[in-house]
DNA sequence: ACGATCACG
DNA sequence: ACGTACGTGATCGTG
């Protein structure tokens, strides 16, 4: 047995390290202490924890002064026994260290899970900023030094630190470093320790605040989307393959012509604005450090193309510019969408993204590795590559204009509630109001523009740039918007003024999540409000379709959309339980869903055919680069 | 490590 | 006095 010890908070801490078979019996021992509450942490090769190369190394079970620092190779059934055990766990980030368990021990996360506390989900509900933006931050070291000890040691990166020192990378590092290195094994029992201490000061701080009930209801949504997590989502690999294919000889090909044109690397805005400004082209717009802006917007003006990509009138098109957006846009589906969902896949075909239940400053939820929440939506060729399982078809349902739902609500904006109520379409009620009866499919786009610029406070001019609409209209619709509803701009005022006067930049929502706001940026309150009360009614719409038995149908949430899978059978009564599931009343305003059966893809419900053309496409590369051509190559440049 | 960019609701 | 577009995650180039 290794013993290490360690000061924790001015406290004597001992971390206990299993060498031989024997030494067990002393952890039994420290089990049978009684501890109703203990430490729980992981350690393995890496975060990709469902690819066949993942291995778990070591679990950490502690309390606030010892921990056990258990070696998975030898005392894998001890450490199933104790988190068996009937006890309460806390962890930080408890979702990643279940999923952990469950996969390489069998501990299953319907086990375990209902009685692991998550410090991660208690810090934000007290302040959900990280370090950057003024809040305590969410990681754990950035927790225990405000909760715990300001000296508390930052075990991650102080590890990295070690993995550099030994030339290991700090990838390579998690699994190659010696099991048994003293550094390793003390931040490894550390964590437990620090997780222990720091759940004490959160549940004070919490009941305090009256976060108690929320703080229940987070803890069981996170169960949730947890268990969405380990079910995962069926890849057609064969397509992603072809797909990544295809865009990887779509990036060459515009490459190429860029290269011709003399551009050497359309991924380097400072190579691009340098080439477009020697061809003549005039580039106003700045980057928040200054530099010449050429992202997609100001690219597609250049190239004569709207926003939907169509060829427009009005200008000669920029061959440098056309060449650059397109062959950005192909490597970024290729790389961050089709590659990554090769890469991320598990044996069975199935990804299992990172869902993380309440991530933004407004709770909303986020998706990572790979980020699901930001596919294409305009083209169904990268969603077309989630199929669902055998037998089953896609189903999805969605919330309706929620967002604007909740605005009328919170606002009391009793227009625009009527407007709800009579089943109006919103936005074009509001382009009747403010462009009269003859309104055209224009006026409705500004009016919708004009609508979501309100909720997230922002001007004449961003709502002009993102429509296209000029900026004297935009602004006639602005004033005739808050003639309309004035409960929209009282709403506002409100929030702000109340920030002003009692001195506390935060708003509190209606089901008492309390948000900070920038004292510089108080016109974010009335977003940070209806975003986050949108979120929360997501919310607890899953936990209602997992109570009434149909959890197991849902496979990703989309912040106002729930993507699911059902036996064809019994898709559209599914879908449409769901969809039931998903409606009620807030502050007297209808949420309304529509639920739908969408295919044999994703991509299905942007348009993706049941079925492809199956066969190999093969990969083209890039061509030489100039100054290496041959001489056929240049006699037909002589002819051109 | 950080800025710029691009993908979404 | 006025006006401010909100929230994410991933990749690439650059220093």
């Amino acid at each position: 047995m290794d013993h290490i010890t360690h000061t924790v908070a001015d406290e004597r801490c001992d971390i206990y390290f299993p060498t031989h078979d024997d030494d067990i019996g002393q952890f039994f021992d420290f089990l049978a202490q009684g501890h109703a509450l203990l430490g729980f942490d992981t350690e393995g090769t890496g975060l990709d924890i469902y690819t066949a190369k993942h291995q778990l190394r070591l679990v950490q079970i502690g309390s606030a002064t010892e921990a056990w620092v258990l070696r998975v190779d030898m005392f894998r059934d001890a450490i199933c026994k104790a988190l068996r055990q009937d006890r309460q766990y806390v962890a930080h980030n408890a979702p990643f260290d279940c999923l952990v368990v469950d996969r390489h021990l069998g501990v299953k996360l319907e086990d375990l899970m209902p009685r692991v506390m998550d410090t991660r989900l208690m810090g934000h509900l007290i302040d959900p900023r990280n370090k950057l933006e003024g809040g305590q931050g969410l990681r754990l070291k950035d927790m225990c030094a405000v909760y715990v000890d300001p000296a508390a040691p930052d075990t991650e990166s102080d590890l990295t630190a070690v993995f550099n020192s030994m030339r290991m990378t700090k990838s390579s590092g998690w699994a190659r470093i010696p099991i048994n290195h003293r550094t390793y094994v003390t931040y490894a029992g550390l964590d437990p320790i620090l997780a222990r201490r720091l759940v004490t000061p959160l549940s004070k701080i919490i009941m305090q605040q009256g976060l108690g009930n929320l703080s229940t209801f987070e803890h069981e949504l996170q169960y949730l989307t947890t268990l969405m997590q380990r079910k995962g989502i069926l890849i057609d690999v064969p397509y992603t393959e072809r797909l990544k294919v295809e865009l990887l000889n779509e990036q060459d090909q515009f490459c190429d012509i860029a290269m011709d044109l003399g551009l050497d690397n359309v991924n380097s805005p400072q190579q691009v604005s340098a080439k477009l400004i020697a061809m003549g082209e005039e580039l106003t717009e700045r980057t928040k450090e200054g530099a010449v802006k050429v992202d997609r917007a100001v690219l597609l003006q250049l190239a004569a193309l709207n926003q939907q990509w169509e060829r427009i009138s009005g200008r000669e098109p920029n061959m440098v510019a056309d060449a650059v957006v397109r062959a950005k846009r192909a490597g970024k589906w290729a790389e961050t969408y089709a590659q990554s969902f090769l890469d991320l896949r598990d044996p069975f075909d199935r990804l299992h993204p990172g869902i993380n239940s309440m991530q933004a400053r407004t709770a909303r939820m986020s998706i990572n590795s790979p980020p699901l929440q930001q596919l294409p939506a305009r083209e169904w060729k990268v969603r077309r590559s989630f199929i669902p399982d055998p037998g089953q078809v896609m189903i999805a349902v969605d919330f309706q204009a929620v967002e604007m739902r909740v605005l009328a609500a919170v606002a009391e904006e009793y227009i625009m509630q009527q407007a709800i109520a009579s089943g109006l379409d919103l936005h074009s009620f509001t382009a009747e109001r403010v462009f009269g009866a003859n309104f055209t499919k224009e006026h409705r786009q500004i009016a919708k523009a004009v609508g979501f610029g309100k909720v997230y406070g922002g001007g004449a001019e961003t709502i002009s740039r993102q429509t296209g609409a000029d900026i004297p209209s935009v602004k006639q619709a602005l004033v005739a918007y808050d003639r309309t509803f004035p409960g929209i701009r009282r709403y506002s005022y409100k929030l702000i003024e109340r920030m002003k006067s009692g001195g506390l930049f935060e708003v509190v929502t209606p089901i008492g999540r309390r948000l900070p706001v920038d004292e510089d940026r108080l016109y974010a309150a009335t977003n940070y409000v209806v975003q986050s009360t949108a979120r929360d009614l997501f919310a607890k719409a899953i936990v209602r379709i997992f109570k009434a038995g149909l959890g197991d149908y849902l496979l990703l949430p989309i912040h106002d959309e729930l993507l699911g899978q059902a036996p064809v059978a019994d898709a559209q009564d599914v879908v449409t339980e769901i969809g039931k599931l998903m409606e009620s009343t807030f502050m007297g305003v209808k949420i309304q869903s529509s639920p739908k059966v969408v295919g044999s893809s994703w991509g299905a419900a942007y348009g993706a055919p049941e079925d492809l053309p199956t066969g190999v496409v093969e990969r083209v590369g890039r061509r030489k680069k100039p100054g290496t051509w041959d001489q056929e190559e240049l006699d037909v440049f002589s002819l051109l």
